[in-house]
DNA sequence: TACTTATAATTAGCATACTTACAAATATCG
DNA sequence: CGATATTTGTAAGTATGCTAATTATAAGTA
């Protein structure tokens, strides 16, 4: 009655860890050191070009302080180009570099593998079934 | 086609942003300081009391190294107590404080309500559909 | 018993994630 | 125009989460 493993929170945290787990192991395995939120943020980027800080955070949904770091290791590794905006003196617009386009580029396959594989134990039907599920979950009062 | 909104990893990772924020909510509201990795480590430590910090991790499914900061924190708040064990001195027994234990008993209901909050969206059978697919999809190779 | 291997916890180090507080800049409204 | 409110990015602080390395202890083996 009163354990935790059968609980909804206990589940979905154990899914992320393993989604993380997989992300890392697939990317590692092909060559790459990229987290997701780093590989989520180039991702944007790119469909995005010169995106404001702020407007990438709130894309992938995280708050502005966690972006500001990420970004920040993104920028040191010559990935990301960040310069003042031209409009607006209090913000930065984002750049991928090329080095950061190619890096992409090549990480994709490795990254369509990993969310293949974190759904391994499910079959096609589940696969969709569960993907939404888990969209209309996450739809509440706020904007995705 | 590159958009990562559709992602399963990005749906998993969103879905325990929102897991996370509702628990936090729901407990605070209810007077409580207590993040969902310490609730689960005081509700595992009541089922099953003088268990080893490492037997505590792999029940909860963390390494031993978070769980090492996470039980330092909850003895320093005085919910749970630490003793070198008997029979291996490299180990550590865990046990509630009545503190904790009073804790645990109090919070339950905040976190009933904020496990049911975070399948709002989803009816009963979705809500049941989502906690099997989650379920099957969690069972790896490895145990939970 | 001596040697090797394995295990428990901690330390160090890195990268999320979050809140609150703040300074600078911009937007809004009377 | 001027006062107020809002927004952008950053700093400080806390708590996860993870790997690799270290120390202490235990267990297994020749």
């Amino acid at each position: 009655m009163e354990t935790i493993k059968t609980l909804p929170g206990h589940l979905i945290r154990r899914m992320q860890q393993q989604a993380v787990a997989t992300f890392t192991a697939e990317t590692q395995a092909a060559g790459f050191d990229l987290t997701p939120v780093q590989f989520a943020a180039l991702a944007t980027l790119e469909r995005k070009p010169g995106i404001e800080q702020a407007t990438l955070a709130a894309a992938i949904a995280y708050d502005r302080v966690t972006i500001g770091g990420v970004v920040a290791r993104l920028e040191a590794r010559g990935l990301v180009e960040r310069s003042v905006s031209k409009t607006d003196r209090r913000a930065r617009n984002l750049q991928l570099t090329d080095r950061g386009a190619a890096l992409l580029r090549t990480v994709w396959p490795a990254v369509r593998r990993a969310q293949d594989q974190m759904l391994d134990n499910l079959d096609a039907a589940e696969r969709t079934q569960l993907i939404a599920l888990l969209t209309k979950a996450i739809h509440r009062d706020d904007a995705s």
